[in-house]
DNA sequence: GTTCGGCCCCTTTTT
DNA sequence: GGGGCCGAAC
């Protein structure tokens, strides 16, 4: 007896029992996790728990299958069955949980037919680990991971097909930056009006768009546009290196993908076939060829034809996303992917997130004051349980120097009052920002981390290193060969280098095969002894790297190549860095060696071609975390600083006046503000100096656009010209409290302000002023506790501390600064 | 051939 | 303010 009832009922209860294990979510949330068929749109408002319906929601395909999201009935199911789930769900005894679960599951998903895609290694890897934690063992084999990672993944298996080798390498962008250089140079275009930035740029636009080199250089031919054509050329020119050097840039590693889905029809229906479910987050920051390749994935091709199993396939995807967060536009991205993601698939369903977990009301309303603003946006309202809590702060500084020491004086306070120093980011517009901060956090012993900035994988000697290990690999990449062919220094010079690269490139062989038959040149016989040992002993790195294991062969290769023995006969500052950078890259091969049983040196470039200084970000690890607004996505903290709030940094100045811009200016804006969860400042400087200039800018717009009861703002009070206080701890604490905070006169003229800026030490008291240490005093100290002064070292009319802490270690402090956190006992 | 010093440029943001 | 590139000196 299967009547309609009997139908409905069991749908309902099914799907009631199921939702016994989601519980723990709210309602959206739930509903989320349980739709699990056919194309779904989850617009999900920052600290809406995102990652977690995308979490339970695999595990509840794993565990249930469609059950939850069908209403297909189990043939066999009876009316016994249906009151057994009915009184299951009222009284869910453990020993009747088989029974259930064999009643609800729909053909359970195995782990492997689902795909989980991010922008990020580091949202990647959150999403594998809460995976793990959540499914066990299992949550290996989904597919959790980049883009990026995932066309390499694809492309490892079947690139030949597009006429390259599976042991591609990646090209980072400094590696594409300098084989442009080198092209443009050769092709003889002026730097001035072909930049190589430019040139990639269009370069990368193209391939965004799916044009190749050929096509590129057609049109603009036709055009009759001579820097387009000029530009073409280099396209070409780029397009046959790599190829000839079997290399792919982080554009080529998805372009090459939906190629190689669009040539090879089988290829795809393989993946298609496999993938079963398919979700992608940030999908606001998707851009032309990341949306091509989900929607081959899901079985869509975007011109609105069938997939290649001829369309009966359930386009299964899910796509997370939040336009208010769409901040890589300038990468590329287009928000129409997700504005547009129902008209591409009809019968979407879509639904919002929009209870948020982690800020104060005062810090979501005053997001939401600045977010309103922008016109083109979906519309939202996030809401929250929580209390007002603080309202926000904004210091004004009177330069960049100050503005770090308040920052730096505020998360000092913060710990003395108890919260940690990782509770505490400071999120800036621009890299450059940093440095003050750094110098502000050094001198008062603040423990930090930078994230981003000039990267550990950047730095020259890494890249020299990584150089040898990927021509160990791929002797045919010439870019990274001419890198390492004469350092450290062999005695070859840059005229034989430039004739190899000619001759290689007219006998179409790599530098490398032309290294080794040098003396075969008349114009190279003087060089070719030199030549050919530098290729005998990279043969003999070969051989070495396939019988020793990788660290030691690592060990091997700093030996042979005399890398380090090079840098030590100048023992400099730069150059123990450097030793230190080149061994420390041994730390990361032993990492990699315990985390993978057989490391190979291929396995191990091919991790690191992806990863960035992001990844290394070490949420155990207790310092204060710096790093630029866009690189905070996805993270979380009590406390934020939001710093260079002001016209011309944030918003930037090529931002003003462009709308579209401005409008993506505010959203870093958006992300930046819901980054905090108890308490969030934003500073700005009256002046600043920024790449070696001096500007004044007024506080910024979206600072402005807060509403005044959700800030703190400084009263435009002027301090008095020679106003003091009578002690350092006296000036220091009235800093923090809003009502007597100090606050400076504006600058009185150019020619008064130039030679104070000198000696201008905010907060610091007068030379005469402040308690003196000697070695072995006793302090106590409010963020570090007790300790002992154990050096003291003049240092420009102050004096530079090293204090023994009982807890926290040894730091060095200046003292005027200290003094107002430090007494002596 | 190598090294050093000065000059120039540029300054988003990331895989 | 700093890094890359070029030219000049060793």
């Amino acid at each position: 007896m299967r009547d309609n009832t009997f139908t409905e009922k069991f749908i309902k209860v099914r799907r009631d029992v199921i939702a016994l294990d989601f519980m723990h979510l709210n309602g959206m949330q739930r509903t989320a996790v349980m739709t699990t068929e056919g194309p779904l749109l989850l617009l999900a408002g920052a600290g809406s728990g995102k990652t977690t319906v995308l979490i339970n929601r695999i595990a509840n395909l794993i565990k249930y299958g469609r059950g939850s999201d069908t209403d297909e009935l189990p043939p066999y199911a009876t009316e016994q069955d249906l009151m057994f789930l009915e009184s299951y769900l009222k009284n869910p005894l453990p020993e009747n949980s088989a029974r259930a679960l064999a009643l609800c599951a729909v053909e359970p998903v195995e782990p492997w037919r689902i795909i989980a895609i991010t922008f990020t290694n580091k949202a990647a890897d959150e999403l594998k680990a809460r995976l793990e934690r959540m499914l066990g063992a299992g949550a290996n084999d989904i597919w959790a991971m980049t883009f990026h990672s995932a066309c390499v993944r694809i492309l490892r298996r079947d690139i030949d097909r597009l006429g390259f080798d599976r042991s591609f390498t990646i090209y980072d962008t400094s590696d594409s930056q300098s084989l442009m250089k080198r092209i443009l140079k050769e092709l003889d275009l002026d730097d001035k009006t072909f930049p190589y930035r430019t040139v990639l740029n269009y370069i990368s636009k193209a391939k965004d768009s799916m044009i190749s080199a050929a096509e590129f250089y057609a049109a603009a031919d036709k055009s009759g546009d001579i820097r387009k054509r000029q530009i073409g050329r280099a396209y070409v020119e780029y397009a046959s290196r790599m190829k000839a050097s079997n290399a792919l840039d982080f554009d080529d590693l998805i372009l090459f993908t939906v190629r190689l889905f669009n040539e090879n029809p089988d290829v795809l229906a393989y993946y298609q076939r496999r993938f079963r479910y398919v979700s992608i987050d940030e999908y606001q920051d998707t851009n032309n060829l990341q949306y091509l390749l989900a929607s081959a994935l899901a079985g869509t091709s975007a011109d609105g034809g069938t997939s290649a199993d001829g369309g009966r396939r359930r386009q299964n995807i899910c796509v997370v996303g939040d336009d208010d967060q769409s901040i890589y536009k300038f990468r590329g991205a287009t928000i129409e992917n997700i504005l547009s993601f129902e008209k591409q698939y009809k019968d979407t369903r879509v639904i919002k997130l929009e209870q948020n977990y982690r800020s104060t009301g005062h810090i979501l309303n005053a997001a939401d004051d600045v977010i309103r603003n922008n016109k083109s946006r979906k519309g939202k309202k996030l809401w929250t349980e929580k209390e007002l809590g603080e309202p926000l702060t904004l210091y004004i500084a009177r330069d960049e120097r100050e503005e770090a020491q308040f920052v730096t004086t505020q998360i000092i306070q913060g710990v003395s009052a108890g919260d940690s120093w990782s509770d505490h980011a400071v999120l800036y517009r621009l890299n450059a920002q940093s440095n003050q901060l750094e110098y502000a956090f050094k001198r008062s012993g603040v423990p930090y981390r930078i994230i981003g900035g000039t990267r550990f994988f950047d730095r020259a000697e890494i890249k020299d290193m990584l150089a040898y290990l990927c021509v160990i690999v791929n002797p045919s990449d010439d870019l990274r060969l001419m890198r390492i062919i004469n350092n450290p220094p062999r005695g070859i010079g840059q005229v034989t280098l430039d004739l190899v690269q000619e001759l290689a490139l007219t006998k179409q062989l790599s530098v490398f095969e032309l290294l080794k038959e040098s003396e075969l040149y008349d114009d190279l016989r003087k060089a070719a002894p030199k030549l050919h040992q530098f290729a005998n002993m990279l043969e003999e790195l070969q051989v070495l790297s396939g019988t020793l294991p990788l660290d030691e062969f690592y060990d091997a290769l700093i030996d042979r190549t005399g890398y380090i023995r090079t840098l030590e006969v100048k023992p400099s500052d730069e150059n123990l860095t450097r030793i230190e950078n080149v061994r420390e890259l041994k730390s990361n091969i032993v990492n990699f060696l315990k985390e993978t049983e057989d490391g190979s040196l291929f396995d191990f470039l091919n991790e690191i071609a992806l990863y960035t200084d992001l990844d290394q970000y070490d949420r155990s690890a207790d310092s204060v975390v710096m790093m630029t607004m866009h690189s905070a996505k996805g993270l979380e903290f009590q406390t934020v600083f939001i710093v260079g709030a002001e016209e011309g940094i944030f918003p930037g100045i090529r931002t003003i006046g462009e709308l579209d811009e401005m409008e993506e200016e505010r959203r870093l804006c958006y992300v930046a503000m819901t980054r905090a969860k108890n308490k969030l400042y934003f500073t700005s400087a009256r002046q600043r100096m920024i790449f070696g200039k001096t500007t004044a800018g007024k506080t910024s717009r979206f600072v402005e656009e807060v509403s005044d009861e959700n800030i703190e703002k400084p009263a435009p009070v002027f301090t008095p010209v020679g106003y003091s206080f009578d002690n350092d701890e006296e000036r220091a604490d009235a800093a923090f409290k809003p009502e007597t905070r100090i606050y400076h006169a504006e600058p009185r003229s150019y020619k008064e302000k130039a030679p104070m800026k000198k000696d201008l030490k905010p907060f610091a008291p007068p030379a005469a002023s402040g308690p003196s240490y000697n070695k072995g005093d006793l302090v106590t100290h409010k963020a570090f506790g007790r300790g002992m002064v154990t050096d003291v070292q003049p240092a420009g009319g102050d004096a530079l501390l090293e204090v023994a802490f009982d807890t926290v270690g040894t730091k060095r402090l200046m003292a005027k600064f200290a003094a107002a956190y430090m007494q002596k006992i």
